[in-house]
DNA sequence: CGGAGCGTTGAATCTAGTCAATTAATGTGG
DNA sequence: CCACATTAATTGACTAGATTCAACGCTCCG
């Protein structure tokens, strides 16, 4: 079911009949990927693209000294590479994070949207933008945010693009992150990451207990965050 | 001149004569911009998008507490806010670092091309998909490499970008930012930077005087950055 | 029962930020 | 061309933030 992939579009733009139909008939049949394993592997060629249905992933680049750097969190309905259609090889690696539901669309179907559907092209160009605009608030968090506001902003993005697509509930949703995968988020070590939330939990903005985080007080947090959900394009309108 | 677009696309995938023609129609009237003036302010929905044809231009973000985080640097042949065509709102502001030579492309000439070159659009694609991946490579800077690391990464970046639009002199190009400018691009204080900045000065690996670069030794300025071009895509294929 | 993975903790050490001045470079008006 | 103002670069001292190392507790699972 390609509905996450609708969802996510829709927010953007409004998509016709056709085009939702064209969507399912490229999308290929339904797989899973365990916990843990590569969707995609970095520098490969490949000749599709890899549609998340439900799961997280991330897409991370690991250095010469063995540190990773994750950097950017999938949720279901992202295409974790659809960059990987005009730019030919993937720069980064795509791991599952928690078990994954994925589908397949083939480069050559992306072509001939490009070739004959130019409305659904630009959204598809959008889904890339909005992901560089993702890109460039991790950018400014890193940059120049405290770490606890760091923290507080990714939740506040995740939980507002987990909505979008409907997998929220009320205002908890799941967040499969072990710490250290967070601090590969951050950029931080696995100790000062665990003593920076510490410090935030006792601000009860949010509760992060067994996988599932819970907003307790939606203003404080994106008050602490200095969150904005602009960024995300998330009006509707002609694009 | 649009001459330095058109080498930074046939970087990537050769551009056909009507293609060049194309963009040369479609191109504005050139103008100047003077250092520190916005070439496009953070909120607004411009109705073009702004090709930088020459100098530096940053995008950058500026935070409540007054900070500011550059996110892109911008050499001449890349727009600047490509991006704003689907996404209709620019989420951040872009700054003249110098004098700047601008021109614009109307939205509605890219929706053209959109209706009817498939491969250019292909190509517009790719060009945002470029900035992406030069986000990701910054996150992972930002998150995982040493402050001397980050600074020769920049530096080598910096190099082969403006070497494919022809702007290095043998192993020199023009910077013209401040090293508060390149602060905020690291997202380090002023003082850290300039220390920072000595101790790297030691290496030899580079020079920069007068607001001019030279490399030294590349080998070793790329060793200490662990910087490797390929995310760049400067390969000549069919895209 | 024993690992394995994950989260937590404390202490020592290094990195980076802030504050506050000083020096150098650049630019402007007379 | 010089005096003065302004911006950019540099420095030192002190504080705060972050890393490393090393260990311990908990829970899940074979």
């Amino acid at each position: 079911m390609i509905e996450p992939l609708l969802l996510n579009l829709e927010s953007h733009d409004v998509l016709s009949t056709a085009e939702i139909e064209l969507l399912r008939a490229i999308v290929g049949r339904e797989r899973s990927v365990a916990a843990g394993e590569d969707l995609v592997s970095e520098g490969s060629r490949p000749n599709h693209s890899t549609l998340l249905l439900d799961g997280f992933a991330a897409r991370y680049k690991v250095l010469e000294d063995g540190t990773r750097q994750i950097t950017a969190l999938q949720v279901a309905g992202d295409f974790v590479d659809l960059h990987a259609f005009p730019l030919k090889v993937v720069d980064h690696g795509v791991l599952a994070i928690s078990n994954c539901r994925i589908a397949s669309v083939d480069h050559q179907e992306l072509k001939a949207i490009t070739e004959t559907n130019p409305h659904l092209t630009r959204l598809l160009w959008l889904d890339t933008l909005v992901d560089g605009a993702v890109h460039r608030e991790w950018i400014v968090a890193m940059g120049r945010r405290s770490k606890k506001a760091h923290i507080a902003h990714l939740i506040c993005e995740l939980y507002v693009r987990l909505r979008t697509v409907r997998r929220t509930n009320g205002p908890s949703f799941q967040l499969p992150l072990t710490q250290n995968a967070m601090a590969d988020v951050l950029g931080v070590s696995l100790v000062h990451l665990n003593k920076t939330l510490q410090s935030l939990r006792k601000e009860k903005a949010f509760a992060w207990e067994g996988r599932v985080i819970t907003i307790l007080d939606w203003d404080k947090l994106q008050k602490i965050a200095g969150f904005d959900a602009g960024y995300l394009s998330l009006s509707i309108e002609a694009r």
